[in-house]
DNA sequence: TCTCTCCCAGAGAGCGCTCTCTTATAGAGA
DNA sequence: TCTCTATAAGAGAGCGCTCTCTGGGAGAGA
């Protein structure tokens, strides 16, 4: 009954535990004979150590946390954003051999749920994915010795290594475009003022257009579809004569190009759009769009390297920014 | 330095280790002042239970595995399957104060990984939701004793208890729609025979068409909308005739309307298309999709209940099935 | 041949906690 | 007053593992 122990192996190979220890662990120092019995025995009882047992002592559990807002599955549901991130996360934990948990921080109460696991050493790090406004988490783990590393660059002042895309460049890229192109009256339609995405490429839009003496003309979603229909009426209400728009969100752009078409403007004709974002509904929209891709396996990926690099001890940069590209299709 | 033990916590409070274990554990057999002294020891320390030290002795680790094969988060990225599940069980497990460990099943090598974590008593429990084909990994896990829930019925002889949507009334559902519609040629697309919910689709879609003496007209696609493409072209070509489809996803009852479009065929006045899921893009397509909802929250979360019944000792039925239920919108 | 060194296996002390068993204290009944 | 029971706190034995320290045997140098 029960799962064998290293004690039983240890018996049923004729050594002792220390011994069986170093051979699961691949200590050099085990003869070769006896590590051959040590494996035979191992295998035969169908032995698997105990990791309680084994972090107690170690004090590693060989597993970090992602923390992930719960409205990420919800308000992204249909892009590639959650699904990218808690990819490219896993296949480096994996690769690194470590166990990834993942955590929904829904409520206020799930911070203080988060904030016990991680101090009960239930994980050697933790990740925690864009969060809204100045999320005080990362910073009260940080504090408290827990190694942290964020996606996207978290607001206030908690000085908190992170991993960001590129937001303000991706904008530009988009608005430079659509200057080259010959658009004059460029609009927005941004995220929200309280997401880093949504302000960076806010910020970005406005300096590109700076640069080139343009006014902005500006609309405020929440990278929600309907919301990037709302704002696209409210666009066209402020200005009649807009020739483009930068949206900060596909799913936004969506939303505005179906009212573009229902207003009878013809895309790019009439009104050219770029995105942001590139999920998969943007190559199969229509006309299918241009948008700034960002990287989000990369993101979760990076972010991971991050974590694990701080975890062992190595110092980080405070920040990795990966960049955006400039994905041209037929809409702008 | 580093954290507390419960040790200096007792030191701290004059009392002995036992007492404060008591207290942390809720024991009723603790004396009123006493257990204020402990409490105010505890926060005063900032005193958190070692996870490991605790589940090395209960055996029990109070988390569980949601094991999803990876190309969930590829195939399924653009819609709610995958973020739906994940939620549902993240909420049910919050709830019951669980943690939830998310392994990504990539390679036959990580079937490895999986089961050596669940052996080494790092979970008290796996759930193993929607695999390909006939996966081994159910049976195996539930054979060593680890209880185990799978999400979608699997295929084998495997005995292991599963959670599922109904399938194959779904399917009906959508046929007899198109039936009562005065439909006379009914093609469907399915979905990969070696998938349980391709399987129990087609499987409906033909019962249903049995029952009323009309012949079948299939292709079969993979649940990616390229796929649904490619087999609306096949139909066509099959039969021109046809006046209705039936899709076993919308995202392959997407590519399909955008193949119908483009060879002139107006949905659903020329051909009426019934998808599966009903994931966000059925509702924003154009035009708008009749679809059969299944509940993946309510799938996550069921399954979620289950376990933790099992892992709790208590019996559990061999089989939940959760109705499916016919959203009409405009295709049909 | 003897000693010194090297190498490899064993012994044993915990890691931080739970839980059973034991003990001390107090109150009740005779 | 003495005993019997009830109740609450303490003592201590592990849970399964790692890791340092110790010890024994073999090979090398003198």
């Amino acid at each position: 009954m029960g799962r064998p122990t290293l004690e039983q192996v240890a018996q049923h190979a004729g050594v002792s535990r220390a011994t069986v220890s170093r051979v699961v662990n691949g200590s050099p120092t085990v003869a070769e004979p006896i590590r051959q019995a040590v494996e035979r025995a191992i295998s035969e009882l169908g032995y698997v150590p105990n990791q309680a047992a084994r972090s107690l002592v170690t004090q590693r559990t060989d597993s970090f946390a992602l923390v992930l807002p719960e409205w990420a599955t919800r308000v992204f549901s249909d892009d590639q954003l959650f699904p990218g991130i808690v990819r490219g996360v896993s296949q480096e934990m994996e690769a690194a051999d470590k166990q990834l948990v993942l955590m929904l921080a829904g409520s206020a109460a799930s911070h203080d749920r988060i904030e016990r696991y991680a101090l009960a050493r239930h994980v050697d790090g933790v990740l925690i994915a864009s969060m809204h406004g100045a999320d005080p988490l990362p910073g009260t783990l940080a504090r408290m010795g827990v190694p942290v590393v964020c996606g996207g660059r978290p607001l206030g002042r908690t000085r908190v290594p992170y991993v960001d895309v590129d937001n303000v460049s991706g904008a530009r890229l988009a608005v430079r475009h659509l200057l080259e192109n010959g658009r004059t009256r460029i609009a927005t339609i941004a995220g929200p003022q309280d997401m880093v995405a949504g302000i960076d490429r806010l910020n970005g839009y406005r300096e590109e257009l700076r640069d080139s003496d343009r006014r902005s003309i500006v609309a405020v979603g929440d990278f929600t579809r309907d919301s990037g229909a709302v704002a696209m009426r409210q666009l066209l209400q402020d200005d009649p004569q807009l020739d483009a728009v930068f949206v900060a969100s596909d799913l936004m752009a969506n939303g505005a190009m179906k009212v573009l078409k229902e207003q009878g403007r013809r895309v790019p004709d009439d009104v050219a759009v770029v995105g942001f974002d590139d999920i998969e509904l943007a190559r199969y929209s229509d006309p299918p769009m241009t948008t700034v891709r960002q990287p989000m396996d990369g993101l979760g990926r990076e972010m991971a390297r991050q974590l694990l690099h701080l975890a062992a001890g190595e110092s980080i940069p405070d920040a990795v920014v990966l960049p955006t590209e400039l994905v041209i299709r037929a809409s702008a």
